[in-house]
RNA sequence: GGGUGUUUAGCUCAGUUGGUUUAGAGCGCUACCUUGACAGGGUAGAGGUCAUGGGUUCGAAUCCCUUAACACCCACCA
């Protein structure tokens, strides 16, 4: 088959992808092989790929592949998350362009619109990560709301409940006015804004006196239910006991004393709003205060806000402090950098407010995570500084609200049959729980009909911290053979800022439903920036189009320029140059195989010596490599191992091997040598096809026909074998010597056409790759002798030999003369360096033997050469 | 406010338990090469007081402390 001369991914894509699929190669089942599991981070279903993606499903992707070509069953379960309040806001924001409100629709309605959405773009993303090239078995795609998913989420639930560690509660939780739902702590960030800090008197009631109370919220002092100062404020202890009365309303409100409130900030007098803040809800608690709570769903104020009543919460509080300061209550206000927390999807402010919500108790099921990664290794956490990170947040864990507000989701499976507050019952099915309820009211009337489920749905978190376990099904079925084989999984691939979210709770779940790791290694990944350092956002437009950068540099070069700077944890700054250097890398291999390919051969040729050599040395440099690979690829370190065989392939296999064994222009080549190249090369391509599966599949099969089951990405990653580091050494010093020729012929303008002689002061036995200097130097002859002293020529040093090299035009002797001093004063500080060393006594007795020796062969090597320079330079 | 990490060539980063020719790679840069697989190429070269100041040691980019800058995480200070 003739190969094109020009590589063009995008035609081989697409070709490749489908015939892997058609061999079911990414396929696995349960068998006899020892598995290698892979679960990915389900993205969400409606998402698009994005950098982030790209990298994490690379690396997964080269992971994966590599335990595949070893033998392992490799399987990589793909899938894809419902992500309840981003995919319930993608979808409200859609019906209102249609003019729809989701207040106007019953939940059933909703949640039509909803599947139907999801249905539309559901699963773009999995076609993305294909032309990317994952390798997942996709006949395992799950999603999170699948109905077996949700059977598992919902078992979950009830044995949780059941064991007591679900409990409702009327707590402070993390608003979100805009999706209005509850948020947990992790989905609130705090941000630095400037903010003022209004300083409002407070009349002291039956008195002239006032007291002044800072805050960066006026609008709340309509629910004030008490002003608060310290109970050894001096300044304040004629205050004890007595009310004030809150302004711009009559009422009147008690001061009390608290410990928690600091003298040193602000005035030192605290205005209390149990409704509105947590910290003033635990001192309204203490002090049995009354809540008024002033807002409604929508942080707009509700009748409680009077006059005020109906205005958005931002709008009321500019209005408010207008009115204060028209009633001369505003003494001042200051400019204050202070935290605001906002919502992660949607960016509203939060408002910290009381509602019923369902809460997971965390701290049993923290402690065995905890003991994993911190004290057995059970689970190793890369790089390791996310360790402490982890123990921070575990050691400190708070309960987690599990509820939100929401529609789209696991329906939280509680059914009221009353009206109190225990008058509930908790199971999977209506059902059950009518059974349950029956018999915990005593009343066997109960119909269906007299349920009433709760209205919230489950944090989408509270599904995907099943996943390594509901995807084979192990939560329904915990004895079933896909759970028994391949839990627990190998590695997880994913961003730190999921750690808490995601990674934390699913090591909770697995040790909680399994009494197991559910994966043993988590490598995080860092964020994908620009070049400037800027995290890559949508709203920044720094992003490049992912399927674009594809599109225009193919999917192998994508993948590798993503690899080649990606430390694990280090954040990647990315720039398509990068691509660029992929598709060059790509571009090298093709011409690679391309000058194999057109050369003739002939069979009775006897392979030359210099071929000899040279396969020989690439042979067991290959060895070392792979060694090297292997070790990178054990520590996670992806892009050294992929930068090994990006130099091992251009550099020693292209430009070292290729060239020595090249034949002349126009002439035939050995069979051995031949044969021996495409196996190297093979060997190449193997190593190479984790990080690039589609260039190195094409190659594969154009090297000769092979059947499917002999494709490249089902075959074999090479076995390390023993290798003779003295060979390679010893060639490493043939390619200085061929450097110092090349070096030489280019100071002295001596074209490579132009063959040359070369006089060198040691033995020919002291000589390796005698044949491979004569071919890259362009040498016709090697004299083992020193050039006699009145050959015209010029002269350079490798080591302590010095090689001579003839020349027809007299050397220009002040040039030769200033480059031989230059060297004679550099060796003889580097001399005074190791002999200085050696001098110190201290030195000499306490350092190591071998040290010691090595400073000796350095001050020895350096006098010889010191001698040499000497008498060349004798010789001017 | 607390914590963690980073700081090595123009850029992005290695530097493996302190000693391997007075620091390495890739990219970029410079010079030369219309070489027959590849100009998306070849050959060679320049470029670093290892952030700062101190300390430990025979010996420090590597260990300890100070300072500075940056990044991230956590936290209820109105």
């Amino acid at each position: 088959m003739e190969i094109p001369s020009k590589f063009d991914a995008k035609g081989i894509e697409s070709k490749w992808y489908a015939y892997w699929q058609e061999n079911k190669f990414f396929k696995s089942l349960p068998d006899n092989r020892e598995p290698y599991t892979i679960v990915i981070p389900p993205p969400n279903v409606t998402g698009i790929l994005h950098m982030g993606h790209m990298l994490n499903n690379s690396l997964q992707d080269i992971i994966i592949r590599r335990a595949r070509m070893r033998g392992y069953n490799a399987c990589w379960v793909p899938g894809t998350d419902h992500a309840s309040i981003a995919t319930e806001a993608k979808v409200v924001a859609k019906l209102k362009s249609e003019g729809i409100e989701k207040s106007d629709l019953t939940r059933e309605d909703f949640l039509n619109h909803a599947w139907e959405w999801t249905e539309k773009y559901g699963g773009v993303i999995l076609e993305q990560l294909k032309k990317l090239g994952c390798s997942c078995d996709w006949d395992r795609t799950k999603f999170t709301l699948d109905p077996e998913m949700t059977e598992s989420v919902l078992q979950v639930f009830v044995k949780l409940h059941n064991d007591g560690l679900i409990y409702r509660g009327y707590r402070m939780v993390n608003w979100d006015p805009e999706a209005q739902t509850t948020l947990s702590d992790e989905e609130v960030i705090y941000e630095e804004k400037n903010g003022n800090l209004y300083h409002i008197a407070y009349q002291v009631a039956d008195s002239d006196e006032q007291v002044i109370i800072a805050t960066t919220r006026p609008e709340t002092l309509l629910g004030d239910t008490a002003v608060c100062i310290h109970p050894e404020d001096e300044r304040y202890h004629h205050l004890k006991g007595k009310s004030v009365r809150v302004p711009l309303t009559n009422r009147i409100i008690p001061i009390i004393e608290d410990e928690y409130v600091a003298m040193d900030f602000g005035t030192g007098c605290l205005k209390v709003t149990p409704a509105h803040d947590q910290n003033d809800k635990i001192l309204g608690e203490k002090h049995k205060l009354e809540i008024i709570d002033i807002f409604n769903s929508d942080a707009s104020l509700n009748e409680n806000g009077g006059i005020y009543e109906g205005l958005d919460r931002f709008k009321a509080r500019k209005i408010i402090a207008k009115d204060l300061e028209a009633q001369k209550f505003l003494v001042k206000v200051e400019t204050y950098l202070h935290k605001v927390g906002v919502s992660e999807r949607t960016k509203a402010v939060i408002e910290p407010r009381l509602s019923d919500q369902w809460f997971l108790k965390m701290k049993d099921l923290a402690d065995p995570a905890i003991e994993a990664v911190l004290e057995t290794n059970d689970i190793e956490l890369l790089p390791e500084k996310f360790k402490n990170t982890y123990r921070h947040w575990m050691e400190n864990i708070r309960d987690w609200n599990i509820s939100r507000q929401l529609w789209w989701g696991q329906r939280i499976p509680a059914y009221y049959y009353g009206k109190g507050n225990e008058e509930y019952v908790v199971a999977v099915t209506p059902e059950e729980a009518l059974k349950l309820a029956q018999v915990k009211s005593g009343n066997l009337n109960l119909k269906l009909t007299d349920l009433e489920q709760d209205q919230d749905v489950l944090d989408t978190w509270f599904s995907s911290w099943l996943w390594p376990i509901s995807v084979f099904d192990g939560i329904r079925h915990p004895e079933n053979e896909e759970i028994q084989y391949y839990y627990p999984t190998q590695d997880l691939v994913t961003g730190p800022d999921i750690l808490f979210f995601w990674v934390a709770r699913m090591i909770m779940s697995g040790y909680a439903f399994r009494d197991e790791r559910p994966f043993s290694k988590v490598y995080l990944t860092g964020l994908v920036r620009d070049k400037k350092g800027q995290k890559m956002s949508k709203q920044l437009g720094n992003s490049p189009d992912a399927l674009k950068l594809i599109e225009d540099y193919g999917a192998d070069a994508v993948r590798v320029g993503l690899m080649l700077s990606s430390a694990a944890g280090n954040d990647l700054l990315f720039d398509e140059v990068l691509c660029q250097q992929g598709k060059n890398f790509a571009n090298k291999i093709w011409n690679a195989y391309r000058l194999i390919e057109g050369w003739e051969i002939n069979e009775d040729l006897k392979s030359p010596k210099v071929a000899q050599e040279a396969l020989d040395w690439y042979d067991n440099h290959f060895q070392k490599t792979l060694a090297w690979v292997d070790e990178n690829f054990d520590k996670y370190r992806i892009s050294d191992a992929l930068m090994s065989i990006y130099k091992l392939l251009w550099e020693d296999f292209c430009s070292w091997l290729l060239e020595l064994i090249k034949p002349e222009y126009g002439q035939p080549i050995d069979r051995q040598t031949y044969d021996k190249a495409i196996a190297l090369f093979e060997n190449n391509l193997r190593i190479l096809h984790p990080f690039m599966p589609f260039i190195t599949e094409e190659l594969w099969h154009f090297i000769s026909t092979r059947k499917s089951e002999e494709a490249l990405t089902v075959s074999s990653w090479p076995i390390v074998e023993s290798f003779d580091s003295k060979q390679i050494t010893n060639f490493e010093f043939a390619q200085e010597i061929i450097g110092g020729i090349r070096n030489f012929r280019k100071e002295k303008n001596i074209s490579f056409k132009e063959g040359i002689s070369l006089y060198v002061n040691t033995t020919a036995d002291e000589f390796n790759y005698e044949a491979s200097i004569l071919k890259l130097g362009g040498v016709n002859e090697i004299h083992y002798s020193s050039a006699p002293d009145d050959l015209l020529g010029g002269s350079f040093r490798i080591n302590n030999l010095e090689f001579f090299i003839p020349t027809n035009a007299a050397e220009d002797p002040e040039a030769e003369k200033a480059k031989l001093t230059e060297e004679l004063r550099y060796t003889r500080g580097f001399l005074a360096s190791v002999e200085k060393k050696l001098a110190n006594e201290r030195f000499v007795a306490n350092a190591p033997a071998q040290v010691i020796d090595l400073e000796r062969k350095k001050a020895a090597d350096a006098i010889e050469k010191i001698s040499l320079l000497e008498k060349s330079l004798k010789s001017f």
